[in-house]
Formats: structure tokens, sequence, C-alpha cells
DNA sequence: GATTAGCACTCAGGAATGTTGAGTGCTAAT
DNA sequence: ATTAGCACTCAACATTCCTGAGTGCTAATC
């Protein structure tokens, strides 16, 4: 793919991509000569772009309809191309706004985030949440509640809190939970869950365990409530999908929003993100899930420290506007980061 | 509205319903003759086709269409005529197979008892989750996190529980927070949030506080941990409405997503349900809520003792199955009742 | 008096047809 | 290399016509 392009076809095809972006309407050759002073006559660009299709950065719906970019020139454009505005001042002041943690959980907090980003872009937001799987243990309390319940409360080091109810085998008194959860405190924090769960396995087979009863089943019951896998997202703005004009056909938009739905789809995309840190950018097919095919998804990590807590972004049309979309996307995941930061 | 209708009347009447809500299209006469073998001419179902017309129960969308039924149409059949069909076993399988607490929290098992709902119906689900506001407080935990940052953790008595981080003023050791909690714990325990609230007033005004710096912060510290209302909906299963034919106009779509994805009108709705135990059916514009004019919704409150707890329910178009939805919802409030009932 | 056959009328929706306009590719002149 | 000119294409829109399911009304029938 050797993508030597002239600097005249080059803006060539910013014009058509950045006209594109605002009118949703296949671009024609006049109308790019009208709207950009290029200086160069309707023929000149139709015959540059039809070296473009060739290229495979534009296509044409019908023979006699203008051009309409093709993820390839979206790439191009993102890669090459584009200049990222800065955050304007409304924005970031909007922005810090919306962002504080005091009276919320960490889950709420990540909702309005998501939530932001949805207002502020115009298009849908979407926050990947922490993983309690992935953070530190610190203490666990065992609640009564009635007949053989239990409730169980995590806390991580981060200050994420997840509670379990456990149905239990037999009734355990009041005490004996607190006592199991000292046992348990003592045993385990400071770890990270992972090993958490292999000290569990260790322990359970340890012989001296056997000895005491209540050790045992403070071990069975901390099992159960380490079991569970956990990946929580906030989609929000979903409806401002169906503001765009390409998405008047309804068998599309029902596949997106049943893909919205289901989540596991979008968790394994948002995964791979959180591999990487900083900025990514997943353009229509490249995102390799078939209801995504239309549209652009782009993310950010959140970190504390050194640590990737979790993902953020901008869900829209491939025809979204990246020069807005992706400074305001980075520069909300670093004040997350900054939010979240435990020192 | 002397609604006095004659057998043949309210007979022909329901084939209308009925035929109209596996259809989704306008009736007419002809069709009613033979699809329900009524032994009558089309020319006499015309007549009281007309009838019908006239007291509000049909409407024609145009001259030449046939006819479709009217909310009051809706209210009629479900107070007077439609006949409750009993859970299906299949479904009653289904909804046990998902109605399990082991291993997860309250929010979990209502946003999986939405989706149950969802799927079960092909409509969409809807739970109203028990308000913290309205438990019995239990105790509550602080977390120390970094500097001023502390971590309330908010326990009720049937196993509600709540987490915020709360920004303080000066830091706070670790032993001091510990101790806090022990007062606050002795003062508030077994009090309704309501009488919580009210306790705190009394004892920040209270003179005996004003020696104690320590309970003094305590109080305070508290107060912002109480401060939120909090209401949570899980609403799953949306995009079921897309598959409904008469959704295929994009602006009415729209609307709906957006006050599915803004809740409080939806909330408020719900909440009239909670003051009345048992099954609700709110036909088209009786909910009086704009968006909602071309759905129904079908609720049901789930208690824990006598205290109700939530709601939960179904929305789908007005030409909805009542006759197999309502005992759905009414089985599935029942189930969970059961399932959070803690003895 | 209730029912029904018959008839003239209505109207959405689909098919057939025409028109328009924004677009194209190609060729020849600049 | 650029551009003017021209023949061609085709979606989108408008117009027209036709069909069929539906209606209301009246007069005949049970």
């Amino acid at each position: 793919m050797q993508d030597k392009i002239s600097p005249r076809s080059r803006q060539i095809l910013e014009a058509i991509i950045e006209d594109y972006i605002v009118t949703a309407e296949p671009i024609g050759s006049r109308t790019i000569t009208r709207r950009h002073d290029l200086s160069l006559s309707p023929a000149t660009v139709r015959n540059v772009m039809a070296d473009l299709e060739d290229l495979g950065f534009l296509s044409s719906p019908h023979t006699s309809a203008g051009r309409v970019p093709t993820d390839k020139a979206y790439r191009f454009y993102v890669d090459s191309i584009l200049e990222l505005r800065k955050v304007a001042r409304e924005e970031r002041e909007e922005i810090r706004r919306h962002c504080s943690l005091t009276g919320k959980d960490i889950g709420e907090v990540l909702k309005e985030t998501s939530r932001l980003l949805s207002s502020i872009s115009h298009y849908t937001g979407i926050v990947l949440a922490p993983r309690f799987t992935t953070t530190v243990f610190r203490q666990v309390e065992f609640v009564k509640l009635g007949g053989r319940r239990v409730l169980a409360i995590l806390i991580a080091e981060n200050g994420l809190v997840q509670n379990r109810i456990i149905e239990t085998d037999e009734e355990i008194h009041r005490e004996d939970l607190v006592r199991m959860a000292n046992y348990l405190n003592e045993l385990l924090g400071g770890l990270s869950i992972a090993q958490v769960k292999q000290k569990l396995r260790e322990e359970m087979e340890s012989a001296k365990t056997q000895y005491d009863l209540l050790m045992a089943r403070a071990l069975k019951l901390s099992q159960e409530t380490f079991a569970a896998e956990d990946s929580e997202v906030f989609i929000e703005g979903q409806a401002n999908i169906l503001d765009q004009p390409e998405f008047t056909d309804v068998t599309k938009m029902k596949e997106i929003f049943r893909a919205f739905e289901e989540r596991h789809q979008l968790v394994g995309l948002l995964d791979r993100c959180l591999e990487a840190p900083g900025v990514h950018v997943f353009i229509g097919t490249e995102s390799r899930l078939s209801p995504m095919s239309d549209l652009s998804l782009i993310t950010s990590t959140y970190v504390s420290g050194k640590n990737t807590l979790g993902v953020l972004g901008v869900i829209g049309p491939t025809r979204m506007g990246y020069a807005k979309v992706i400074p305001i996307v980075d520069y909300t995941a670093k004040l997350v980061s900054k939010l979240l930061e435990m020192k």
C-alpha cells in the first residue's frame, strides 16, 4: 500500500471528508470547487477523485451520486491530515464541572462521565469501569441478613466496593462472621485479587485449617465471594445515534441497539484498548464487530498512578467529528484519572 | 359514560382487539367475519363497528381503512373482557431459573429480572430498585482512602448497600474513622433513614456534641453521607421496541428512547405505582407522559413482608398481549418478593 | 325490527411513467 | 497539465393510474 499522495489530492480528500462530516451527503466535484476555493475546475477535481477512488479512499453509492469517504480515507485523515483542535474553553469547563467525586460512588461518577461525553460530543458516551478483579484487596465485611443469608462487602484499596449476597449451607452466628472477616482480612489484606484467589486455594488445602471449622467455613464463604467476574459498562446517550441521518434505516439501528444492550462484544473491544494506554481510534470495520461497521469508536484509558483502571470514549458514525472528539476524549480521560488518583 | 354494551358488540370488540394485537393492522368488517365465525354478515358487523366508533372504542386511520382500537377500548378490554392466561409452565420455569440471589448484589438481581421480563414478554422490562432512603439503617463503615477522601459504606437492614466517596475538610485518622463509625452505629442503628436524618439534625444542635470535636465531625460527615437521593431504574430490552411494526417511524422512536434515557419521567410514573400494591396497567395516554402515548405499562409491586420495596413491569405498545403479560408481571413480582424476603 | 344484499364511494399503496438535477467519464481544445 | 464541453446515468421526486379493502347508506328480506 504505497499511499504516496500528492499534496493536491490530499487537500481534495480533506475537503471531501470534512464536507461529508458535516453534510452526510455524497460530495460531487462541483460542490467541492464551490465550497472550497481550490482554484481548480470541477473536471480536474473529477480526475483526482477518480484516482482517489482507485486508491480506495472514496466510493460512490451509485454512478451519478457524488463520492463518500471510505474507512480507509478516515484512517488516513486521522493519521495524517487532521489537526486536533484544542478543547474549547466552554467544553473544558463543562467537563470540569461534571467531574466531581464527593457524595457519589465510583459507578455513579463513571456513569455521569459517560453522560457527559455523550452530551458534549452529541454522540454516544461509553465507559468501562475498573475491574474489581484487578485491584488490590483491602478488606471484607460480612453482614448477617435473615436466615442463612450473608451479605459480603468487598473493599479494594482504591475505593471500589462490591457486595454480594451469599446463601450459606448453615446459619452462621453474627460473632462468627466478625471473626471470619477478621481472619480473612489478616490473611488477604494487601494482596491482588488474583493472589487472593490463589491464596484461598492454598489455604483450603493446607492441613491446619482442617482443625478449625470456622476457618474452613470462612474460606469456603470467601471463595464464593470472590468467584464472580465483573465488567461494568456505562453507555449513555444512545438516542443521539438516532439523530444521525445515516441511521434512518431501522434494521441497522436495531443491530446497533442490540449490541449496546448485550455489551459483551463491546467489552471485548474495550478490553483491547485497555492493553495499551492512551487514545485509540477504531474506524468502521476496524473494530471487527459487525454492528459497529458504520460506527467509529474513540477511546482513551484512564489511570491511577501507573495502573490502567479502565477505558472511556465516544461512539459515533464513521462520519464523526474526529478533530473535535479526539481531544475531548483525551482531556476527559486525563481529568478522570486525576479525579480517581488516590495518593 | 354509560358503557352499556350488548354481548354481541362486546364480542366483536374483543375480536377486533385480539386481531389487532397480533396483526397490527386496521381490521375491517369482512376480515372479522372471515376470521371469527360469528355467523353475521359484514354489513351487520359494520353497523356494530359504527356504533363502537361512536362510543369511542374504535377509530379509523382514514375512511377506507379498517378500524383500530382506542386506548379506551384496551381499557375496557383489560377491565371487563380479557381472561388472564395462566403463566405457561415453560415461562414459569424460565422465571424461576433466572431468579437467584446468591453471588450477586441486589442491583444485579434486579437488572437480571428486568432482562428476564423483557426476554419473556418480547417487550421492554423495567424495574425500580428499592430506595435506600426508605429502609432501616443498620450500620455505616468508613474506609480511609488517599488524602482527605473517605469511603462511606452504608448498610441497610434488608441488605441494600450504598457507598459514597466523601472529601473531608481535613484528614481524619484511620482509628478516628473507626471510632466515628462506632459512635454513629450506636446512635443510629435500627432507625429508618428519615429518622436518621432527623436524629442527625438534632444531635448536631445538641450542646453536648460541642465538646467533642470528633463527634461533631462524625455528624457532619454522616450528614453528607446521607444526603443523596437515590432512585435506580433498570430498563432492559429497549431494542425490542424496534421490532414493533408501529415504530418504524424514527421520530417517535427517538422520543421514546430519550425518555428511557432520562428516566425521571418514568421514575415518577413508577412512584405512583408504589403507592398501591399489586398490578397496575397504564394504557397509552393514561400515563400522561407524552413519549408513552403509544405505549402501555404493566407493573406490579414487589414487597418484603408488608413493606413495598419497588416496582417491576413491562413496557410495550398499547397493542400489547395483555392477557399474557399481566400474569407474567404478576408472577415475577411475587417471585422477586419471595426472593428478597429477609426473615 | 333486526339482518343482509347491493351499490356507489373513498382512499392508501403499489406500479408505471416522466422530469429534474447533480453527478459522472471521456475527448478535444487550451 | 488543465479545462471546457458533451453525452450519459440514475436517485429522487412528482404525476398518474389502478387495485382492493374498506366504508355508509338504502332497500329488500327474514
